[in-house]
RNA sequence: GACCCCGUCGUCUAGCCUGGCCAAGGACGCGACCCUUUCAAGGUCGAGAUCGCGGGUUCGAAUCCCGCCGGGGUCACCA
């Protein structure tokens, strides 16, 4: 098929997976999948002094935790630069026979000083093309841009953007020591994996037009071009970390789900109609890059875990339970054995918890007893009355038919109106005894959840406190 | 500094191409109320943007044109 498209992400390993670079890595998997193309990862490791294996991993790791799968890339060969340095050594000495390129040897102190005095005359720094003509054959390699003329870049989210030659210079393909330097690298990887659409970062914007005449100086087709726009920090300049947590990990080990963090990712800066909430295939279905606005957008935790939270609310019970399970160590609990019994207490604690974390803080009474009571309700529940009631309550539990919410209810209804007591009173001093708090899901169906044995350890254990600690 | 991008409620955005349906719609957050065994969730209502500013074109401009201002990004034998 010719009109496949190909599209790819390409991370740099010098540190782990950031927020800005995992919504590059989505828009590229969104418009793969969307168009039934192919998503590639290559890794741009020619700067062998900041990369690391770890790093790789590390990004690897995110991008499989995201659910980016990708159609080719590593582990199999072929997909890291440092692997490819015959290509472009190829590719370098075509350009060069062909007079596109040529050597250049002027020394470092040379170019520096005339770059001093391009920023003296308030100019953007051009090299001088002193060596165009020269015919050396070492130093380093140098594409040759035409004097006169202007590039434009047709820009699938910009439009059309203009770039005069007078701005550009002849920039160096090629290292004195041989490396090839990462502009040119991108245009021959870019050419020789065949990618269709090159959807990449805003700030690669400036460096396009140089590439766009590198594809032709090589006689090869430009790719389409989209530059998404960058994710800001609240003031406004290039989300980094010092605005706070931006790797795509941290999230992960807050406790925010997957799908939702792809549905906050495309939601910042794409847009469907009045449309929040999208399932990973609503978003493949929907997607096309032409809808990602142009301009940069601030990342906001506060909606993040409201989508969050949305999620978790609509996620299947057991599946959350899988999900939660490896957070119990986070929040200093004994992971549970009992699948189904999660499962049962995560339904009622759903509505409760923005992140998986936060389920677990929020319901950790279903998994551990109270180490203590929250002590203002317990001046005011846990009196020697209150222990009558605890009594009573255990009594009827004791012989309840079937632990369902709405016997329980009967229950409690019943003995309130014998007591002479607002179902509230009571509500809130079995659940301090059960909780050890004043605020949980619904009491009934904590009951339920906790069950008839542990509920009633748990009522003898309140009265039991009150025997030794109340006053009379 | 030069070049490039961007500029609608605090934030994410719809609308801009194909002027009038926009005295600008939705969402997050915020406030109030309702519901209610607590906490949430949910529901209803509300505050919140003279569409960066100034000119122009037009019967009519957030939408078209020009100028300016503000913010950001890029300017390496880094990636």
């Amino acid at each position: 098929m010719s009109g496949a498209v190909r599209v790819r992400f390409a991370p740099s390993p010098t540190g782990h997976l950031h927020v800005g670079g995992a919504r590059t890595a989505l828009f590229n998997w969104l418009y793969a999948r969307h168009h039934r193309g192919t998503f590639i990862l290559r890794i741009e490791d020619t700067d062998r002094s900041r990369s690391t294996d770890e790093n790789i991993t590390a990004i690897l790791e995110a991008l499989e935790w995201l659910g980016l799968d990708w159609d080719e890339g590593p582990p199999t060969p072929g997909y890291r630069q440092t692997e490819r340095l015959p290509i472009y050594r190829d590719h370098a000495e075509r350009l060069r026979a062909t007079g596109r390129a040529y050597y250049c040897d002027c020394p470092p102190e040379l170019l520096e000083r005339e770059r001093r005095a391009a920023q003296a005359r308030k100019e953007t720094f051009r090299y001088s093309g002193r060596c165009r003509d020269r015919g050396l054959d070492t130093g380093a390699l140098r594409l040759r841009i035409p004097d006169a003329g202007t590039t434009v870049v047709n820009d699938l989210i910009h439009g059309p953007v203009t770039f005069d030659h007078g701005g550009l210079d002849d920039w160096i393909l090629v290292r004195t020591d041989g490396t090839p330097t990462y502009n040119f690298c991108v245009v021959v990887d870019d050419v020789t994996m065949r990618i269709t659409h090159v959807i990449r970062g805003n700030d690669h914007l400036p460096n396009t037009p140089k590439q766009i005449l590198c594809y032709e100086a090589l006689g090869y087709p430009v790719p389409e071009m989209a530059h998404v726009s960058m994710i800001l920090g609240p003031d406004r300049s290039r989300l980094s970390k010092r605005h706070g947590a931006t790797s795509v990990q941290a999230f992960r080990d807050a406790g925010i789900p997957a799908d939702a963090m792809v549905n906050y990712l495309a939601r910042l800066g794409w847009s469907h109609g009045d449309q929040e909430i999208f399932t990973r295939e609503e978003l493949i279905e929907l997607f096309d890059i032409k809808d990602v606005a142009s301009s940069g957008a601030v990342f906001d935790h506060a909606k993040l875990e409201w989508l969050s939270h949305q999620h978790i609310k609509r996620m299947d019970a057991s599946r959350l339970a899988e999900l939660v399970l490896p957070f119990f160590p986070a929040v200093g609990l004994e992971p549970p054995r009992d699948h189904a019994y999660v499962a049962r207490a995560l339904e009622t604690l759903k509505e409760r918890g923005k992140t998986f974390r936060e389920l677990l803080q929020v319901g950790s009474f279903y998994f551990e007893r109270p180490s203590g009571y929250a002590p203002e309700a317990a001046k005011m529940y846990f009196t020697e009355a209150g222990a009558a009631r605890l009594a009573a309550i255990s009594r009827r539990l004791e012989t309840l038919p079937s632990v369902t919410p709405e016997a329980l209810e009967s229950l409690y209804r019943e003995l309130g109106e014998e007591l002479g007591l607002k179902l509230v009173d009571l509500a809130q001093l079995t659940r301090l005894a059960l909780t050890g708090g004043t605020a949980s899901p619904p009491l009934f169906e904590v009951l339920a959840v906790l069950g008839r044995e542990e509920a009633l350890a748990r009522l003898r254990a309140a009265q039991a406190w009150i025997a030794t600690t109340a006053r009379p």
